[in-house]
DNA sequence: AACTTCATGTAACGAGTTACATGATTAT
DNA sequence: ATAATCATGTAACTCGTTACATGAAGTT
């Protein structure tokens, strides 16, 4: 009989706080900065936070001893704050990376949208894969850009990962929309083979 | 300049309610049932949901009259309870399904831990790919399993588009690894180019 | 014996988002 | 004029999960 080694509790739930550690893990940086690592560039492609979960974590994190905290003083604009990792916060980061991963789930609104494509109307289908494939361009043009930056062997895995799965979908689209797009073609096709 | 045409509010929320109104499109099913398509199945790849949320949002919906509902008696469990979607039901989920999408986002535990792989434990990262291979290729044959079903052309669409991301996935590991497995080898390829 | 499947439901809790507060500067 | 960028922070709210309550039948 399977038993697990390990509490459904134990596994690692990448929060704001631990996204946090990671982006400083890679330098310092204010609330905001991380939130704009958030929006774009590797990060962007796998995670996110609003502002309202980042600066708390942020203090949290700073009175658990796992960040240090400089103000550096601005005119006519809040203090900026800039946040180092400490090398209790490098251990802790290390830490929750050590423990088991949950399954990603990727949470898709336009498979979820595709799945009723035969009672949606055909423009809707049409606009729907056009805009899909515009962001996928876009996403892709992102992560492209990022090639010549001096990037860890970790990073470099995960952007190619990235790139690899855009141009997947991107390819993917291209070679079967006509699936939904062209429901007699469809009929067509399945006859012929 | 630039302005959206729509409220943020417009944006399309795949909550709970609309994962159920789907689900029941496909035909009459009861919260358990529900459930056990989110886990598995074609649902299952990009939409998830507990019953401490599928039972409300099956009882709200019936309240709005978007569902119906016929409880079938048992011997010595709960009632079951049958849900079928009315008209007004189909209306409500064609509504949704027509309002402007969010741009889906990957939560990747996986790629952000791997993001790190240089400073972690070479086993560490060996296990984490190893795992990654085996869920996919897991995901693969659950696709794959329901390819000989009468799918429409949007659910077949659906799943071929699941069965091309995990087979590039599937892939790019079998060709990346190395990269942060073995970072001599890594680097012996980098002064090689 | 112990666990899984079947079957529904509620209450406590948690982690996040949104919206607001504040406000100068620069770009369109 | 209007909006975006810079910059931080808080409070209300929302949506969902987890854990519990209940309990028989079947599987390992």
């Amino acid at each position: 009989m399977f038993r697990p080694f390990f509490e459904k509790s134990d596994i690692y739930d990448m929060d704001v706080g631990t996204l946090c550690l990671g982006a400083l893990d890679m330098g310092d940086a204010t609330g905001y900065e991380i939130k704009k690592m958030f929006e774009s560039g590797l990060f962007s492609h796998f995670m996110d936070a609003s502002f309202g979960s980042i600066y708390p974590a942020l203090t949290k994190l700073t009175d658990e001893g796992l960040l240090t905290c400089t103000s550096q003083q601005q005119e006519r604009r809040p203090d900026k704050k800039i946040y180092s990792i400490t090398k209790a916060g490098r251990e802790a980061l290390k830490d929750k990376l050590l423990r088991p991963l949950a399954v990603d789930k990727l949470k898709s609104e336009f498979l979820f949208t595709m799945l009723f494509a035969d009672v949606l109307p055909a423009e809707r289908v049409a606009a729907l894969l056009t805009n899909r494939v515009a962001d996928l361009r876009e996403e892709l043009s992102h992560i492209q850009a990022e090639r010549d930056s001096e990037l860890t062997n970790g990073q470099e895995f995960v952007r190619r990962y990235g790139e690899a799965v855009v141009e997947a979908s991107l390819k993917f689209i291209r070679d079967n929309r006509h699936l939904v797009e062209n429901r007699n073609a469809m009929r067509e096709m399945e006859n012929m083979r």
